[in-house]
DNA sequence: CGCTGGATTGACTCGGATCAAGTCGAGTGG
DNA sequence: CCACTCGACTTGATCCGAGTCAATCCAGCG
Protein backbone atom coordinates (compact mmCIF):
# COMPACT_ATOMS: atom_id res chain seq x y z
CA UNK A 1 0.00 0.00 0.00
CA UNK A 2 1.54 3.42 -0.80
CA UNK A 3 1.88 5.76 1.68
CA UNK A 4 2.71 9.59 -0.15
CA UNK A 5 3.82 10.93 3.49
CA UNK A 6 6.60 8.33 3.93
CA UNK A 7 7.87 8.77 0.93
CA UNK A 8 8.32 12.17 0.87
CA UNK A 9 9.90 12.07 3.70
CA UNK A 10 12.35 9.87 2.50
CA UNK A 11 13.40 12.00 -0.16
CA UNK A 12 14.29 14.29 2.75
CA UNK A 13 16.32 11.84 4.92
CA UNK A 14 17.27 8.05 5.11
CA UNK A 15 14.61 6.83 7.02
CA UNK A 16 15.26 3.50 9.68
CA UNK A 17 13.22 0.55 8.59
CA UNK A 18 11.62 0.88 12.35
CA UNK A 19 10.88 5.05 12.03
CA UNK A 20 9.04 3.72 8.48
CA UNK A 21 7.12 1.41 10.26
CA UNK A 22 5.95 3.65 13.04
CA UNK A 23 4.97 6.24 10.39
CA UNK A 24 2.71 4.18 8.74
CA UNK A 25 1.25 2.38 12.06
CA UNK A 26 0.53 6.46 13.05
CA UNK A 27 -1.18 7.06 9.66
CA UNK A 28 -2.77 3.97 8.39
CA UNK A 29 -6.00 4.53 9.51
CA UNK A 30 -6.69 8.18 7.26
CA UNK A 31 -9.97 9.31 7.72
CA UNK A 32 -12.30 10.03 4.70
CA UNK A 33 -13.39 13.81 4.61
CA UNK A 34 -15.35 15.34 2.34
CA UNK A 35 -14.61 18.38 -0.02
CA UNK A 36 -14.94 21.76 1.49
CA UNK A 37 -14.74 20.63 5.51
CA UNK A 38 -12.62 22.57 7.55
CA UNK A 39 -10.16 20.66 9.42
CA UNK A 40 -9.01 23.58 11.55
CA UNK A 41 -9.97 26.90 11.48
CA UNK A 42 -8.09 30.14 12.67
CA UNK A 43 -8.07 31.03 16.48
CA UNK A 44 -8.31 27.40 17.26
CA UNK A 45 -5.86 25.92 19.22
CA UNK A 46 -3.70 23.59 17.23
CA UNK A 47 -4.45 19.97 17.94
CA UNK A 48 -3.22 17.19 16.03
CA UNK A 49 -0.70 16.83 13.06
CA UNK A 50 -2.71 16.59 10.20
CA UNK A 51 -1.41 14.35 6.85
CA UNK A 52 -2.94 14.42 3.32
CA UNK A 53 -2.77 11.03 2.22
CA UNK A 54 -4.88 11.52 -1.02
CA UNK A 55 -7.12 14.47 -2.35
CA UNK A 56 -6.62 18.09 -2.34
CA UNK A 57 -6.32 21.09 0.55
CA UNK A 58 -5.76 24.51 1.55
CA UNK A 59 -4.48 27.01 4.07
CA UNK A 60 -6.12 30.08 3.97
CA UNK A 61 -7.01 33.28 5.71
CA UNK A 62 -10.87 35.29 5.43
CA UNK A 63 -10.78 39.05 5.65
CA UNK A 64 -13.08 41.02 7.54
CA UNK A 65 -14.25 42.40 4.19
CA UNK A 66 -15.10 38.59 3.14
CA UNK A 67 -12.45 38.16 0.96
CA UNK A 68 -10.12 35.34 1.10
CA UNK A 69 -6.78 34.19 0.70
CA UNK A 70 -5.30 30.97 -0.54
CA UNK A 71 -2.28 30.55 1.57
CA UNK A 72 -0.69 27.15 0.09
CA UNK A 73 -1.97 24.13 -1.39
CA UNK A 74 -1.48 20.69 0.77
CA UNK A 75 -1.00 17.87 -1.59
CA UNK A 76 -1.00 14.22 -0.89
CA UNK A 77 2.09 13.77 1.35
CA UNK A 78 1.92 17.03 2.95
CA UNK A 79 1.24 17.37 6.73
CA UNK A 80 0.14 20.37 8.92
CA UNK A 81 1.55 22.02 11.57
CA UNK A 82 4.05 20.06 13.31
CA UNK A 83 3.43 22.93 15.34
CA UNK A 84 2.96 20.32 17.94
CA UNK A 85 1.26 22.97 19.97
CA UNK A 86 3.82 25.19 20.22
CA UNK A 87 1.95 28.21 19.37
CA UNK A 88 -1.87 29.43 21.12
CA UNK A 89 -4.07 29.45 18.47
CA UNK A 90 -3.92 29.19 14.47
CA UNK A 91 -3.48 32.03 12.64
CA UNK A 92 -5.04 30.66 9.41
CA UNK A 93 -7.89 27.99 8.69
CA UNK A 94 -7.17 24.75 6.49
CA UNK A 95 -9.94 23.37 4.65
CA UNK A 96 -10.18 20.40 1.77
CA UNK A 97 -10.36 21.11 -1.57
CA UNK A 98 -11.79 17.94 -2.95
CA UNK A 99 -12.46 14.88 -0.60
CA UNK A 100 -9.67 13.67 1.15
CA UNK A 101 -8.02 11.31 3.13
CA UNK A 102 -6.63 12.37 6.13
CA UNK A 103 -4.63 10.65 8.97
CA UNK A 104 -4.58 12.44 11.96
CA UNK A 105 -1.31 11.75 14.44
CA UNK A 106 -1.87 12.74 18.17
CA UNK A 107 1.12 15.41 19.38
CA UNK A 108 1.91 12.30 22.21
CA UNK A 109 2.36 9.94 19.35
CA UNK A 110 4.31 12.25 17.29
CA UNK A 111 6.53 13.12 19.85
CA UNK A 112 7.61 9.80 20.53
CA UNK A 113 8.12 9.65 16.42
CA UNK A 114 10.72 12.17 16.95
CA UNK A 115 12.44 10.92 19.73
CA UNK A 116 12.81 7.45 18.70
CA UNK A 117 13.41 8.50 15.30
CA UNK A 118 15.16 11.53 14.64
CA UNK A 119 15.83 11.72 11.27
CA UNK A 120 11.76 11.92 10.81
CA UNK A 121 12.05 14.80 12.67
CA UNK A 122 14.63 15.87 10.62
CA UNK A 123 12.71 14.94 7.58
CA UNK A 124 9.59 17.25 8.43
CA UNK A 125 11.43 20.09 9.08
CA UNK A 126 12.92 20.12 6.13
CA UNK A 127 9.52 19.52 4.56
CA UNK A 128 9.25 22.79 6.74
CA UNK A 129 12.01 25.06 4.49
CA UNK A 130 10.48 24.12 1.49
CA UNK A 131 7.10 25.19 2.32
CA UNK A 132 8.57 28.44 3.70
CA UNK A 133 10.00 28.61 0.32
CA UNK A 134 7.40 28.38 -1.31
CA UNK A 135 6.02 30.77 0.56
CA UNK A 136 8.79 33.36 0.12
CA UNK A 137 7.86 32.50 -3.75
CA UNK A 138 4.34 33.46 -3.33
CA UNK A 139 5.53 36.97 -2.02
CA UNK A 140 6.85 37.30 -4.88
CA UNK A 141 4.92 36.68 -7.47
CA UNK A 142 1.87 38.76 -5.23
CA UNK A 143 4.32 41.35 -4.90
CA UNK A 144 6.20 41.37 -8.46
CA UNK A 145 4.61 39.40 -10.80
CA UNK A 146 1.92 40.66 -13.35
CA UNK A 147 -0.71 38.50 -13.71
CA UNK A 148 -0.21 36.36 -16.33
CA UNK A 149 3.01 35.52 -15.02
CA UNK A 150 1.88 34.98 -11.60
CA UNK A 151 -0.55 32.55 -13.07
CA UNK A 152 2.05 31.10 -15.68
CA UNK A 153 3.95 30.62 -11.84
CA UNK A 154 1.76 28.59 -10.12
CA UNK A 155 0.84 26.32 -12.73
CA UNK A 156 4.81 25.22 -12.82
CA UNK A 157 5.16 25.11 -9.28
CA UNK A 158 1.61 22.87 -9.06
CA UNK A 159 2.84 20.55 -12.42
CA UNK A 160 6.69 20.50 -10.77
CA UNK A 161 4.87 19.20 -7.33
CA UNK A 162 2.74 16.76 -9.07
CA UNK A 163 5.44 15.17 -10.89
CA UNK A 164 7.43 15.20 -7.84
CA UNK A 165 4.80 12.74 -5.75
CA UNK A 166 4.33 11.01 -9.02
CA UNK A 167 0.96 11.96 -9.65
CA UNK A 168 1.96 12.04 -13.24
CA UNK A 169 4.44 11.43 -15.32
CA UNK A 170 3.37 13.73 -18.75
CA UNK A 171 2.10 16.75 -19.88
CA UNK A 172 -1.10 16.50 -17.91
CA UNK A 173 -2.14 16.59 -14.34
CA UNK A 174 -5.11 16.33 -12.98
CA UNK A 175 -6.21 19.85 -10.82
CA UNK A 176 -9.42 19.74 -9.39
CA UNK A 177 -9.77 23.33 -8.73
CA UNK A 178 -12.20 25.85 -9.78
CA UNK A 179 -11.00 29.25 -11.09
CA UNK A 180 -12.66 31.06 -7.95
CA UNK A 181 -9.91 29.31 -5.79
CA UNK A 182 -7.54 29.70 -8.30
CA UNK A 183 -7.97 33.50 -8.00
CA UNK A 184 -8.48 33.35 -4.49
CA UNK A 185 -5.16 32.04 -4.24
CA UNK A 186 -3.19 34.55 -6.69
CA UNK A 187 -4.94 37.94 -5.53
CA UNK A 188 -7.25 38.54 -8.70
CA UNK A 189 -10.79 38.04 -9.84
CA UNK A 190 -12.18 35.02 -11.26
CA UNK A 191 -13.33 36.79 -14.00
CA UNK A 192 -9.43 38.75 -15.03
CA UNK A 193 -8.19 34.73 -14.16
CA UNK A 194 -10.46 33.38 -17.00
CA UNK A 195 -9.36 36.16 -19.65
CA UNK A 196 -5.55 35.35 -18.76
CA UNK A 197 -6.19 31.56 -19.00
CA UNK A 198 -7.94 32.44 -22.42
CA UNK A 199 -4.51 34.41 -22.88
CA UNK A 200 -2.43 31.70 -22.42
CA UNK A 201 -4.30 29.16 -24.16
CA UNK A 202 -3.93 31.32 -26.96
CA UNK A 203 -0.56 32.01 -26.37
CA UNK A 204 -0.21 28.11 -26.63
CA UNK A 205 1.14 27.79 -23.20
CA UNK A 206 -1.05 25.56 -21.39
CA UNK A 207 -4.75 24.86 -20.60
CA UNK A 208 -7.01 24.56 -18.31
CA UNK A 209 -10.26 22.49 -18.48
CA UNK A 210 -12.34 20.86 -16.42
CA UNK A 211 -9.96 19.65 -13.61
CA UNK A 212 -6.82 19.42 -16.03
CA UNK A 213 -3.73 20.75 -16.33
CA UNK A 214 -2.22 20.38 -19.65
CA UNK A 215 1.26 21.92 -20.32
CA UNK A 216 1.46 22.47 -23.86
CA UNK A 217 4.47 23.93 -24.06
CA UNK A 218 6.88 23.77 -21.26
CA UNK A 219 9.24 25.91 -22.52
CA UNK A 220 6.97 28.72 -23.34
CA UNK A 221 5.05 28.68 -19.70
CA UNK A 222 8.54 28.77 -18.35
CA UNK A 223 9.75 31.70 -19.43
CA UNK A 224 6.31 33.44 -19.45
CA UNK A 225 6.12 32.68 -15.57
CA UNK A 226 10.28 33.46 -15.49
CA UNK A 227 10.00 30.31 -12.83
CA UNK A 228 12.74 29.60 -11.35
CA UNK A 229 12.68 25.80 -9.26
CA UNK A 230 15.25 26.79 -7.13
CA UNK A 231 12.90 27.20 -4.16
CA UNK A 232 11.36 24.04 -4.26
CA UNK A 233 14.77 22.66 -3.44
CA UNK A 234 13.89 19.40 -5.08
CA UNK A 235 18.19 18.76 -3.71
CA UNK A 236 16.54 15.95 -1.77
CA UNK A 237 15.22 13.92 -4.71
CA UNK A 238 16.49 11.09 -5.51
CA UNK A 239 17.96 10.53 -8.85
CA UNK A 240 16.26 8.34 -11.07
CA UNK A 241 14.44 8.01 -14.17
CA UNK A 242 11.45 10.29 -13.07
CA UNK A 243 13.84 13.01 -13.87
CA UNK A 244 13.79 13.11 -17.64
CA UNK A 245 11.01 14.92 -17.74
CA UNK A 246 11.50 17.74 -14.94
CA UNK A 247 14.20 18.53 -17.32
CA UNK A 248 11.80 19.29 -20.01
CA UNK A 249 11.12 22.40 -17.51
CA UNK A 250 14.54 22.93 -16.41
CA UNK A 251 15.75 23.19 -19.79
CA UNK A 252 13.52 25.22 -20.64
CA UNK A 253 14.77 28.25 -18.86
CA UNK B 1 24.59 44.23 28.79
CA UNK B 2 21.59 43.86 26.58
CA UNK B 3 21.13 41.02 23.95
CA UNK B 4 17.87 40.85 22.40
CA UNK B 5 18.54 38.11 21.04
CA UNK B 6 18.50 36.08 24.42
CA UNK B 7 15.61 38.33 25.58
CA UNK B 8 13.40 37.08 22.75
CA UNK B 9 14.23 33.33 23.18
CA UNK B 10 13.52 33.95 26.65
CA UNK B 11 9.75 35.03 25.59
CA UNK B 12 9.21 32.09 24.24
CA UNK B 13 10.70 28.87 26.50
CA UNK B 14 12.24 28.92 29.79
CA UNK B 15 16.25 29.33 29.53
CA UNK B 16 18.17 28.04 31.88
CA UNK B 17 21.64 30.00 33.46
CA UNK B 18 23.70 27.99 31.69
CA UNK B 19 21.53 28.20 28.38
CA UNK B 20 21.75 31.95 28.62
CA UNK B 21 25.48 32.08 29.05
CA UNK B 22 26.25 29.68 25.76
CA UNK B 23 23.86 32.15 23.94
CA UNK B 24 25.70 35.25 25.32
CA UNK B 25 28.75 33.23 24.51
CA UNK B 26 27.85 32.38 21.09
CA UNK B 27 26.89 35.97 20.14
CA UNK B 28 29.04 37.97 22.58
CA UNK B 29 31.09 39.23 19.52
CA UNK B 30 29.25 40.38 16.82
CA UNK B 31 30.62 42.18 13.94
CA UNK B 32 30.00 45.47 12.76
CA UNK B 33 28.43 45.26 9.37
CA UNK B 34 27.68 48.52 7.62
CA UNK B 35 24.58 49.33 5.46
CA UNK B 36 23.58 47.36 2.63
CA UNK B 37 25.87 44.65 2.62
CA UNK B 38 24.86 41.26 1.65
CA UNK B 39 25.19 38.73 4.31
CA UNK B 40 24.26 35.92 1.74
CA UNK B 41 23.52 35.37 -1.12
CA UNK B 42 20.21 33.43 -3.00
CA UNK B 43 22.48 30.52 -4.51
CA UNK B 44 24.96 30.77 -1.95
CA UNK B 45 25.31 27.53 0.15
CA UNK B 46 23.89 28.19 3.63
CA UNK B 47 26.85 29.02 6.13
CA UNK B 48 26.39 29.96 9.85
CA UNK B 49 23.68 31.28 11.67
CA UNK B 50 23.23 35.11 11.39
CA UNK B 51 22.37 36.85 14.51
CA UNK B 52 20.95 40.54 14.38
CA UNK B 53 21.59 42.74 17.87
CA UNK B 54 21.30 45.92 16.54
CA UNK B 55 20.22 47.27 13.68
CA UNK B 56 17.89 46.07 10.44
CA UNK B 57 18.44 43.80 7.76
CA UNK B 58 16.06 42.09 5.20
CA UNK B 59 15.34 39.61 3.15
CA UNK B 60 14.79 39.78 -0.65
CA UNK B 61 14.72 38.00 -4.22
CA UNK B 62 15.56 39.69 -6.88
CA UNK B 63 13.44 39.09 -10.17
CA UNK B 64 14.86 38.13 -13.93
CA UNK B 65 13.56 41.99 -14.39
CA UNK B 66 15.48 43.48 -12.03
CA UNK B 67 12.12 43.82 -9.86
CA UNK B 68 13.03 43.52 -6.26
CA UNK B 69 10.69 41.96 -3.40
CA UNK B 70 11.38 42.33 0.23
CA UNK B 71 10.17 39.25 1.59
CA UNK B 72 11.00 39.98 5.61
CA UNK B 73 11.91 42.90 7.71
CA UNK B 74 15.13 41.15 10.08
CA UNK B 75 15.33 43.31 13.71
CA UNK B 76 17.23 43.09 16.82
CA UNK B 77 17.27 39.59 18.22
CA UNK B 78 16.01 38.38 14.74
CA UNK B 79 17.85 35.16 13.60
CA UNK B 80 18.53 33.85 10.16
CA UNK B 81 17.84 30.51 9.43
CA UNK B 82 19.05 27.83 11.52
CA UNK B 83 18.51 26.23 8.77
CA UNK B 84 21.82 24.70 9.68
CA UNK B 85 22.12 23.66 6.63
CA UNK B 86 19.54 21.79 5.96
CA UNK B 87 18.96 23.11 2.53
CA UNK B 88 21.73 22.99 -0.26
CA UNK B 89 21.35 26.65 -1.64
CA UNK B 90 19.35 29.70 -0.47
CA UNK B 91 16.27 30.52 -2.47
CA UNK B 92 16.67 34.73 -1.51
CA UNK B 93 19.48 37.05 -0.08
CA UNK B 94 19.59 38.87 3.43
CA UNK B 95 21.12 42.18 3.20
CA UNK B 96 21.73 44.67 5.85
CA UNK B 97 19.57 48.06 5.94
CA UNK B 98 21.55 49.90 8.66
CA UNK B 99 24.56 49.99 9.68
CA UNK B 100 24.12 46.53 11.93
CA UNK B 101 25.90 44.04 14.46
CA UNK B 102 25.32 40.73 13.84
CA UNK B 103 26.90 37.93 15.38
CA UNK B 104 27.68 34.75 13.25
CA UNK B 105 26.96 31.54 14.99
CA UNK B 106 28.82 28.00 13.55
CA UNK B 107 26.51 25.52 12.73
CA UNK B 108 28.11 23.24 14.89
CA UNK B 109 28.15 25.91 17.89
CA UNK B 110 24.55 25.60 17.50
CA UNK B 111 23.71 22.47 17.02
CA UNK B 112 25.89 21.77 20.81
CA UNK B 113 23.70 24.19 21.94
CA UNK B 114 20.62 22.72 20.90
CA UNK B 115 21.63 19.07 22.07
CA UNK B 116 23.26 20.50 25.33
CA UNK B 117 19.92 22.80 26.01
CA UNK B 118 16.82 21.65 24.32
CA UNK B 119 14.73 24.90 25.01
CA UNK B 120 16.70 26.48 22.49
CA UNK B 121 15.66 24.88 19.90
CA UNK B 122 12.12 25.08 21.40
CA UNK B 123 12.47 28.67 21.30
CA UNK B 124 13.68 29.54 18.27
CA UNK B 125 11.12 26.84 16.57
CA UNK B 126 8.61 29.40 17.94
CA UNK B 127 10.55 32.15 16.60
CA UNK B 128 10.30 30.36 13.29
CA UNK B 129 6.24 29.80 13.65
CA UNK B 130 6.05 33.20 14.17
CA UNK B 131 7.91 34.19 11.27
CA UNK B 132 5.93 31.68 8.91
CA UNK B 133 2.77 33.52 10.19
CA UNK B 134 4.25 36.85 9.53
CA UNK B 135 5.22 35.13 5.87
CA UNK B 136 0.90 34.03 5.28
CA UNK B 137 -0.15 37.65 6.80
CA UNK B 138 1.80 39.17 3.87
CA UNK B 139 0.54 36.95 1.17
CA UNK B 140 -2.66 37.91 2.61
CA UNK B 141 -2.03 41.43 2.26
CA UNK B 142 -0.43 41.55 -1.21
CA UNK B 143 -3.39 39.66 -2.42
CA UNK B 144 -6.48 41.03 -0.80
CA UNK B 145 -5.73 44.24 0.59
CA UNK B 146 -5.64 47.54 -1.36
CA UNK B 147 -2.56 49.67 -0.62
CA UNK B 148 -3.60 51.78 1.56
CA UNK B 149 -4.81 49.06 3.60
CA UNK B 150 -1.26 47.62 2.97
CA UNK B 151 0.81 50.33 3.84
CA UNK B 152 -1.40 50.77 7.10
CA UNK B 153 -1.37 46.95 7.87
CA UNK B 154 3.00 47.05 7.37
CA UNK B 155 3.01 49.76 9.65
CA UNK B 156 1.52 48.37 12.81
CA UNK B 157 2.98 45.26 12.12
CA UNK B 158 6.63 47.04 12.30
CA UNK B 159 5.46 49.42 15.10
CA UNK B 160 4.24 45.93 17.25
CA UNK B 161 7.15 43.83 16.74
CA UNK B 162 9.02 47.04 17.87
CA UNK B 163 7.47 47.68 20.94
CA UNK B 164 7.99 43.45 21.53
CA UNK B 165 11.32 44.31 22.05
CA UNK B 166 11.34 47.37 23.98
CA UNK B 167 12.11 49.98 20.62
CA UNK B 168 9.82 52.22 21.92
CA UNK B 169 7.13 53.11 25.04
CA UNK B 170 4.88 55.40 22.79
CA UNK B 171 3.64 56.19 19.76
CA UNK B 172 6.85 56.67 18.28
CA UNK B 173 9.09 54.62 16.46
CA UNK B 174 12.86 55.28 15.00
CA UNK B 175 12.19 53.39 11.32
CA UNK B 176 15.11 54.36 8.65
CA UNK B 177 13.68 52.92 5.59
CA UNK B 178 13.34 54.57 2.20
CA UNK B 179 9.96 54.62 0.30
CA UNK B 180 11.84 52.86 -1.90
CA UNK B 181 12.88 50.16 0.43
CA UNK B 182 8.67 49.89 1.55
CA UNK B 183 7.51 49.95 -2.04
CA UNK B 184 9.48 46.62 -2.64
CA UNK B 185 7.99 45.48 0.27
CA UNK B 186 4.49 46.15 -0.50
CA UNK B 187 4.71 45.52 -4.02
CA UNK B 188 3.91 48.71 -5.38
CA UNK B 189 5.64 51.63 -6.91
CA UNK B 190 7.60 54.54 -4.96
CA UNK B 191 5.84 56.96 -6.32
CA UNK B 192 2.38 55.30 -5.09
CA UNK B 193 3.54 54.48 -2.20
CA UNK B 194 4.30 58.73 -1.36
CA UNK B 195 0.70 59.35 -2.42
CA UNK B 196 -0.31 56.51 0.04
CA UNK B 197 1.40 57.84 2.45
CA UNK B 198 0.39 61.40 2.14
CA UNK B 199 -3.15 60.28 2.44
CA UNK B 200 -2.37 58.29 5.67
CA UNK B 201 -1.37 61.63 6.84
CA UNK B 202 -4.25 63.63 6.13
CA UNK B 203 -6.48 61.26 7.55
CA UNK B 204 -4.54 62.12 10.83
CA UNK B 205 -3.62 58.11 11.26
CA UNK B 206 0.02 58.04 10.47
CA UNK B 207 3.07 59.99 9.75
CA UNK B 208 6.04 58.73 8.38
CA UNK B 209 9.32 61.25 8.23
CA UNK B 210 12.75 61.02 8.48
CA UNK B 211 13.34 57.71 9.37
CA UNK B 212 10.58 58.32 12.06
CA UNK B 213 7.17 56.22 12.29
CA UNK B 214 4.90 58.04 14.25
CA UNK B 215 1.49 56.58 15.23
CA UNK B 216 -0.82 59.68 15.32
CA UNK B 217 -4.32 57.67 16.01
CA UNK B 218 -4.06 54.24 16.45
CA UNK B 219 -6.93 53.66 16.69
CA UNK B 220 -7.74 54.66 13.09
CA UNK B 221 -4.67 53.17 11.67
CA UNK B 222 -5.63 49.98 13.02
CA UNK B 223 -9.41 50.26 11.19
CA UNK B 224 -7.81 51.13 7.86
CA UNK B 225 -5.79 48.12 8.10
CA UNK B 226 -7.70 45.69 9.28
CA UNK B 227 -4.90 44.84 11.17
CA UNK B 228 -5.58 41.52 13.65
CA UNK B 229 -2.25 40.93 15.67
CA UNK B 230 -2.87 37.60 16.38
CA UNK B 231 -0.67 36.44 13.47
CA UNK B 232 2.32 37.69 15.55
CA UNK B 233 1.49 35.16 18.56
CA UNK B 234 2.31 37.44 20.93
CA UNK B 235 1.35 34.59 23.56
CA UNK B 236 4.75 34.11 24.40
CA UNK B 237 4.96 37.29 25.79
CA UNK B 238 5.55 37.73 29.25
CA UNK B 239 2.90 39.66 31.44
CA UNK B 240 4.03 43.22 32.66
CA UNK B 241 3.70 46.96 32.11
CA UNK B 242 4.58 46.98 29.17
CA UNK B 243 1.41 45.42 27.54
CA UNK B 244 -0.58 48.79 28.14
CA UNK B 245 0.85 50.39 25.33
CA UNK B 246 0.25 47.10 23.07
CA UNK B 247 -3.67 47.86 24.17
CA UNK B 248 -4.06 51.45 22.33
CA UNK B 249 -3.88 49.04 19.26
CA UNK B 250 -5.36 45.50 20.46
CA UNK B 251 -8.70 48.14 22.11
CA UNK B 252 -8.79 50.12 18.73
CA UNK B 253 -10.37 47.05 16.66
C1' DC C 1 -36.60 19.54 -16.57
C1' DG C 2 -35.51 23.25 -13.99
C1' DC C 3 -31.89 24.56 -10.53
C1' DT C 4 -27.38 25.86 -9.25
C1' DG C 5 -22.70 27.03 -9.29
C1' DG C 6 -18.93 27.67 -12.17
C1' DA C 7 -17.12 29.47 -16.67
C1' DT C 8 -17.23 32.92 -20.19
C1' DT C 9 -17.79 37.33 -22.39
C1' DG C 10 -18.79 42.39 -22.89
C1' DA C 11 -18.97 47.32 -21.28
C1' DC C 12 -17.38 50.46 -18.25
C1' DT C 13 -14.62 52.28 -14.27
C1' DC C 14 -10.82 53.03 -11.40
C1' DG C 15 -6.59 52.11 -8.76
C1' DG C 16 -2.09 52.21 -9.38
C1' DA C 17 1.81 52.32 -12.89
C1' DT C 18 4.46 55.17 -15.85
C1' DC C 19 6.66 59.24 -17.38
C1' DA C 20 8.39 63.58 -16.33
C1' DA C 21 9.50 67.63 -13.57
C1' DG C 22 10.73 69.61 -9.86
C1' DT C 23 12.19 70.03 -4.67
C1' DC C 24 14.66 69.07 -0.61
C1' DG C 25 18.55 67.69 2.36
C1' DA C 26 22.93 65.72 3.43
C1' DG C 27 27.48 65.41 1.96
C1' DT C 28 31.71 67.12 -0.54
C1' DG C 29 34.98 70.02 -2.25
C1' DG C 30 36.58 74.54 -3.42
C1' DC D 1 30.74 79.42 3.79
C1' DC D 2 28.83 78.46 -0.42
C1' DA D 3 28.19 75.97 -4.84
C1' DC D 4 27.68 71.35 -6.57
C1' DT D 5 26.05 66.74 -6.57
C1' DC D 6 23.46 62.87 -5.72
C1' DG D 7 19.72 60.42 -3.56
C1' DA D 8 15.42 60.35 -2.05
C1' DC D 9 11.04 62.57 -1.79
C1' DT D 10 6.98 65.10 -4.07
C1' DT D 11 3.78 66.29 -7.35
C1' DG D 12 1.31 66.44 -11.85
C1' DA D 13 -0.42 64.34 -16.25
C1' DT D 14 -1.49 60.39 -18.63
C1' DC D 15 -2.13 55.44 -19.54
C1' DC D 16 -3.33 50.77 -18.82
C1' DG D 17 -4.16 46.47 -16.20
C1' DA D 18 -7.40 44.66 -13.55
C1' DG D 19 -11.78 45.28 -10.96
C1' DT D 20 -16.80 45.74 -11.20
C1' DC D 21 -21.26 44.91 -12.90
C1' DA D 22 -24.11 42.26 -15.60
C1' DA D 23 -25.58 38.83 -19.05
C1' DT D 24 -25.26 34.48 -20.79
C1' DC D 25 -23.71 29.84 -21.29
C1' DC D 26 -23.01 25.30 -19.68
C1' DA D 27 -22.73 20.82 -17.09
C1' DG D 28 -24.00 18.18 -13.35
C1' DC D 29 -27.77 16.85 -10.58
C1' DG D 30 -31.94 16.32 -7.64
Amino acid sequence: MDNRFIDKLRNFSELSAEAILALRQATDHPRSIQARRDLIREGDRPGPVFVILDGWACRYKILPDGGRQILAYLMPGDCCDLHVGLLAEMDHSIQTITSAAVATVGRDQMEEIFSCHPEVGRAMYIAQLVDEGTMRAWITSMGRRSSIERVAHLMCELYIRCRNIGLTTDMVVSLPFSQILLADSLGMTPVHLNRVLKELRSRGAMELQRGKLIIVDPKRLVQIAGFDENYLHRRFRPAGESRQINDHLDNAR
